[in-house]
RNA sequence: GCCCCUGUGGCGGAACUGGUAGACGCGCCGGAUUCAAAAUCCGGUUCUUUCGGGAGUGUCGGUUCGAGUCCGACCGGGGGCACCA
């Protein structure tokens, strides 16, 4: 009984404190610190750095681990690896502490910094902390002081009076992104509109090069870089000018279809165009339709959308090809005031949205493009609009042309005539960093009334945020601090006033990326060194940011570029974009969310809580989110199973880039995998650590087939890691493990078994990291597997000189033969053709053709 | 409404450029070990069958000697969006 006890507790794998202990040895050693100025080649492996909200979650540790992975297998294989931590740390969560808490966000940021880091270690992450910073160290934040500067004095800062969309709660102001439903995306808040003078990034000059750039992108995913396109909006189109009869002033309007200008039936404006404000002056029942265009905001749910408003004006503008043709003038809640001029012709038969209004506020509706097999004197335009091709007619000069001809046709004879031009209209609009909050970057101008608006000037820097703050009124503290914004001009020395705005968040995470590299730097970054780590080779992180985080990180880098700090032009030259984790949701007979830990089964396979016992039933599977309990926390999971069972979980199954399944089982079925490998190497590792490395040259079948697999095996992991496919890499890892455990014997087996295992446990090493130094430990190595390189596959081993190949009796497989990879087509169908089962299946039929893929199938045909 | 992605056993998912569908894992079933259990190990596991086979990758059709893979239409699921002229 007490020997059993104690062989139990030998051969079962401690995790907890054997990753404990190479931590502190990676650590001590500080093996991962990178070496900037290394001749090596480098590679720069980064995943999104997280905001620190207290507590890591399972989107983490997947998010962490797979750059991991990344950076150890590229260590292994000879690359000065940089594999950094940070923290994107302003943002609104700790001004929300501070206002329910009394904790100033300072304190409670650098807390949950605190604690996350140490979380973070015990994932046993090949980084250099040494590089960490967090984005609201005075530090970090006035270097971007110092950027933000360079780009004003580029020209690619400026203000302007903006509506913009207010938030009553959080007393700020939302792109228009960040307004969701008419609701701010963090407080809910029905979004009103105001007018507010603000700072604005000049994006709009890069949309071009932003929307090139993305076609060199091609370690992106698709999906990020359709996202971006359809973002930045590219259009081509006609932008001409209306007169208007009434008054003779002249009404821009810009049109991508310029091929349908015969089919006009009205024009409209948008409601915050200023001709409607001119015309609101003294007209209350427009000025009331404008207030009610604006209630309505710019993203309204479908039901609201769907119906279309106009007002008429009375005012008539002409048609350009024809001083005789009058449209009628309408504000209309679905033009765009910032899209194109605010302003557009209409025509019902090819868009929708016109043929709505038009059928609305009986307008005519003339077709003027024809589909093809329709009679011009019968087509007529219903309820749906024709947005296809077709040709011309009821179109004057244009009539029998091709949409396309046409298109370029209208605006030639528009140039021509010099009453339009040819233009590249974008969606994008300019970036809006203002922010009136106090846990952001200063924005460091000041105001003077002499003076005007004047950059701080770079001694200076960095403007630091005060210390002593009160969240005990709603609007920005910064605005209420008693003495904070009072300074002197740098210009005159007179009196003046801090800006009292702070930067979006989305600035600080623009360029963190490039600090990483240089992060002890005076500037914000060394240029010189900068150009040789950039692009990072692989970014990592939530699709979610596909858009936004992406595209300014983009920017930015050209911007940066611009104004001389960089040669490089795109940041990220590997994308990839991992899914979610899912979990089951639980819900208990009264209909509260429960915890999966708190869930336990009977012996029927129904639930109940282990708290109070009420009935538990199984919901859908979604995102891990604490609003719905379906959460499971990483401590605990290290806790028990320990670090690398989990990573070795959230790589195995699922491809990354698709949503993963976290479930109990899964765990449990990792977790044995960790305990196989462990005693498949600890229990004969004394007895191979004995045996030399050299293998000897003849081998016996079941030594020979055992070496053949794991020469294979290096070959296929290394391909699959390469590629990300890491869920494979675990598959085959399985497989390779199955091999292992067969029966071998004979000559060389001894050998062969050492390099068998020697390789399970480099091969592992890149996900199970401290699992893979301790068996390297117990193989009797004195070094360390993280500086070990990957190790090289035997070419001559990983061919076969057989290969396996499928017989098919007409599509269907009926035998398979094993044959020299190299013999003859004829002798291949011969030796099929030979097969009994197929022979059977050929009772009665005349072959008609064979057909032999070499390496692959035979396939006869026969009736 | 528009755009994109996706659909394979009970489940997660494999399947290179069209060439043996279901690798590997989970679950389940059986066996070994154990007084018993846990753990571990071995075997089985798409469905169906008269044990010869037959059917099968959302549905229907097409191309091909051969289709999960290519083409067309439809159905389901997921994601994105901006009423963008």
């Amino acid at each position: 009984m007490l020997l059993k006890i104690e062989k139990e507790t030998m051969s079962r794998y401690n995790a907890k404190a054997t990753e404990a202990k190479w931590q502190k040895i990676w650590t001590d050693a500080k093996i991962f610190k990178t070496d900037s100025t290394s001749t090596k080649p480098k590679y720069y492996v980064l995943e999104m750095f997280p905001y620190p909200s207290g507590r890591i979650h399972m989107g983490h540790v997947r998010n962490y681990t797979l750059g991991d992975v990344v950076a150890r297998f590229r260590r292994a294989n000879g690359y000065e690896v940089l594999h950094p931590m940070g923290w994107d740390a302003f943002g609104m969560p700790a001004e929300n502490a501070a206002m329910e808490r009394k904790v100033h966000p300072a304190d409670w940021t650098y807390d949950n910094i605190a604690n996350m880091r140490d979380q973070l270690k015990q994932v046993g992450l090949a980084i250099d902390w040494d590089r960490e910073f967090a984005t609201c160290d005075a530090d970090y934040y006035g270097k971007e002081q110092q950027i933000f500067i360079d780009f004003y004095n580029a020209g690619l800062i400026y203000r302007k009076e903006s509506w913009v969309n207010w938030d009553p709660v959080d007393n700020t102001v939302l792109a228009n992104e960040q307004v969701i439903d008419g609701r701010g995306w963090r407080s809910g808040a029905v979004v009103e509109r105001r007018k507010l003078s603000q700072w604005f990034l000049k994006i709009t000059d890069f949309a071009e090069e932003l929307l090139e750039g993305l076609g060199t992108l091609d370690r992106w995913p698709d999906k990020v870089r359709l996202m971006q396109e359809n973002w930045i909006g590219r259009s081509e189109g006609l932008k001409f000018t209306f007169e208007i009869s009434e008054t003779g002033e002249s009404l821009p309007v810009y049109t991508t279809r310029p091929d349908t200008l015969f089919g006009a039936s009205f024009c409209a404006i948008a409601a915050d165009h200023p001709l409607a404000a001119k015309l609101a002056e003294d007209n209350a029942d427009l000025k009331a339709f404008i207030e009610d265009c604006r209630k309505t905001g710019t993203t309204e749910e479908a039901i609201e959308k769907a119906e279309k408003k106009g007002f008429d004006t009375g005012l008539t503008v002409k048609h350009p090809c024809d001083p005789d043709w009058k449209l009628p003038i309408y504000v209309a809640n679905f033009v765009l005031m910032d899209y194109g001029t605010g302003a557009i012709f209409a025509c019902p038969a090819g868009d929708q949205r016109d043929l709505d209004f038009a059928r609305k506020y009986d307008l005519p509706v003339l077709p003027v493009v024809l589909p093809e097999g329709e009679d011009p004197a019968s087509y007529t335009i219903g309820d749906e609009a024709y947005t296809g091709p077709g040709k011309m007619f009821n179109s004057r000069f244009l009539d029998g042309m091709e949409t396309m001809a046409a298109k370029a046709e209208m605006i030639d004879r528009a140039e021509k005539e010099g009453w339009g031009e040819r233009t590249i209209n974008y969606r994008l609009r300019d970036w809006g960093v203002s922010r009136q909050r106090y846990w952001g970057t200063p924005i460091p101008f000041v105001h003077c009334d002499d003076c005007g608006v004047v950059p701080v000037p770079a001694e200076e820097l960095p403007v630091k945020l005060p210390e002593d703050v009160s969240f005990d009124r709603p609007g920005n503290p910064l605005e209420h601090h008693p003495t904070w914004k009072h300074t002197k001009c740098p210009t005159c020395g007179g009196k003046a006033v801090r800006e009292t705005d702070t930067m979006d968040t989305f600035v600080d995470s623009s360029w963190y990326f490039l600090r990483f590299v240089t992060p002890e730097s005076d500037q914000p970054f060394d240029g010189d060194v900068v150009d040789q780590w950039l692009p990072v080779n692989q970014y990592i992180g939530g699709v979610e940011h596909a858009i936004l985080h992406l595209l300014y990180a983009r920017f930015f880098t050209r911007a940066l570029n611009h104004v001389g700090r960089t040669q490089v032009k795109e940041p990220f030259e590997g994308l990839f974009t991992q899914g979610m984790v899912n979990h089951v949701t639980y819900k208990d007979a009264e209909g509260q969310w429960v915890f999966p830990e708190m869930v336990r089964s009977r012996e029927d396979g129904s639930f109940f809580r282990s708290d109070n016992g009420l009935d538990v039933t199984e919901g859908r599977i979604e995102k891990m989110s604490k609003s719905k309990k379906n959460v499971v926390d990483p401590d605990d999971i290290i806790d028990q199973y320990g670090a690398d069972t989990a990573r070795w979980f959230v790589l195995s199954d699922s491809p990354p880039e698709r949503d993963l399944l976290w479930t109990e089982a899964g765990i449990e079925g990792a977790w044995r995998f960790t305990q196989r490998v462990f005693r498949m190497v600890d229990a004969p590792s004394a007895a191979v650590a004995a045996v030399g490395a050299a293998v000897p040259e003849s081998l016996s079948d079941s030594a020979l087939a055992l070496r053949k697999a794991t020469h294979k095996t290096i070959v296929d992991i290394t391909a699959d890691i390469e590629a990300l496919h890491f869920n494979k890499a675990v598959a085959r890892l399985y497989e390779y493990a199955n091999a292992i455990g067969a029966k071998v014997e004979g000559d060389g087996a001894a050998e062969v078994m050492r390099e068998a295992l020697e390789t399970l446990v480099m091969l592992v090493s890149p996900m199970m990291p401290h699992l893979a130094e301790e068996l390297w430990q117990k193989l009797g190595h004195k070094t360390l597997v993280a500086e070990t390189p990957w190790p090289k596959a035997i070419v001559a081993l990983t061919v076969d000189n057989t290969v396996k190949m499928a017989v098919q009796v007409n599509g269907k497989v009926r035998d398979t033969i094993e044959v020299a990879k190299d013999m003859p087509k004829d002798e291949v169908e011969k030796i099929a053709l030979a097969s009994e089962k197929v022979d059977r299946s050929l009772d009665g039929l005349t072959v008609r053709k064979v057909i032999v893929v070499p390496g692959r199938i035979v396939n006869i045909v026969a009736n």
